[in-house]
DNA sequence: GGCGTCCTGGAATGAGCGGTCCAGGTTGGA
DNA sequence: TCCAACCTGGACCGCTCATTCCAGGACGCC
């Protein structure tokens, strides 16, 4: 091995996920890049290939940083709808405060436009997609468990439910949408849920 | 007046619509307008100006041709929940169905990446909000004049909750979620409102 | 210490973008 | 019928983009 590499691969693919997740698909260059991890192109194109399969990794680290501990929070809580709402308090301090507040969800930020319409990039959505409602799902499966829930719901309808909450929040969020109000916004869909006289309490997180 | 157009402006900004709904504004180039409508590019800029200028003026027609008259609906309906049942039922309909299924809606998609970053789009989208929650708020409070709607449902907070499902719908559209399954947790969603006992019949619209 | 291999910086490439320009054609009015 | 005003087609401009290439430097191994 007559010469190593001067950078570590690992730590630039968290400059992209924090660069693409920020700017999104269209507003991050290659220069971009190369500006901000100090490397340059030749590196670059040498370690990771192409743009998209650059930032196809840069998702996978969001996912595995971001929403896959959110998830595994969710579906091993087991205090049902405390848990839920914890989750979704999570959310949206994330979303709204922070050095990352209006970045939004990198997932749900290259689900519209401005992305390649490459099929990788869609498979990993939609597994996403599936992952965030087989996670509420789980979490609803537990707080039924524990009487909190209205006896008609529907198990599976609210957590589909919840997920089209899950990315309004998203994207209002990014839009600049204050806390309070989606905090509020996302108790009014929790309390829907619950038991008639159940006094558990899911707010404040 | 010594020559005339050889073109209508408004059938362009038609064109332009539709091709900004469904490819967004970083995959929509000055070319594309050019090949779809079959005017020039001196035409084009001797008309409307810039791309940004064409594009809102575009965003203004969508709004003013797809989203106002559902708005206006929502808010003279007068019949409480089956009025909102109608515009989600509407919604998903429009989103799932038809020459423009899995379009999402244009305004949403110009919420997230790949947008310019003018103010001037900024505001209109805002200002686009503000009118779906209100609408929403506005039938809202006919649904619990009527006596619809659970005693203790904050009808503020309850239409924020709405914007979120909203535009749940409207991005989990674009991605190919069916509309069988937004159907029914939009119904949820609606169900959670009701005053307990109500028998009003929201679905099918 | 020299060699061969790999990595790196930076210039170059070619395509595509939004936007401009002008020569030539078309029109309404005198 | 002529003119002046305006519109139109299409070439053109400058820029940015992702990607490639190559000369030269850095390293591990013998």
């Amino acid at each position: 091995m007559p010469d190593v590499k001067h950078f570590d691969p690992s730590a630039v693919i968290g400059a992209v996920t924090q660069l693409l997740w920020q700017r999104g698909w269209a507003d991050t260059g290659i220069a971009d890049i190369v500006d901000t991890t100090g490397i340059s192109r030749s590196s670059l194109y040498a370690t990771f290939g192409s743009k998209q399969d650059l930032c196809l990794a840069a998702l996978h680290r969001y996912l595995a940083e971001h929403a896959a501990p959110a998830f595994a929070a969710l579906e091993n809580g087991g205090r049902g709808l405390p848990t839920i709402a914890e989750f979704f308090g999570g959310l949206i301090t994330a979303r709204c405060t922070g050095p990352r507040a209006r970045w939004g969800c990198l997932a749900t930020n290259l689900q519209t436009n401005g992305t390649p319409r490459d099929e990788a990039f869609r498979d990993v959505l939609t597994e996403h997609h599936r992952r965030v409602r087989d996670a509420l799902r789980t979490a609803l499966g537990s707080a039924n468990g524990l009487g909190q829930l209205r006896p008609d719901l529907d198990l599976d309808t609210a957590a589909e439910h919840l997920v089209l909450v899950a990315q309004g929040v998203n994207l209002r969020s990014r839009a600049g949408a204050d806390a309070s109000t989606l905090r509020s916004a996302v108790a009014a869909a929790l309390n829907a849920l619950r038991r008639p006289g159940d006094t558990t309490d899911t707010w404040p997180r």
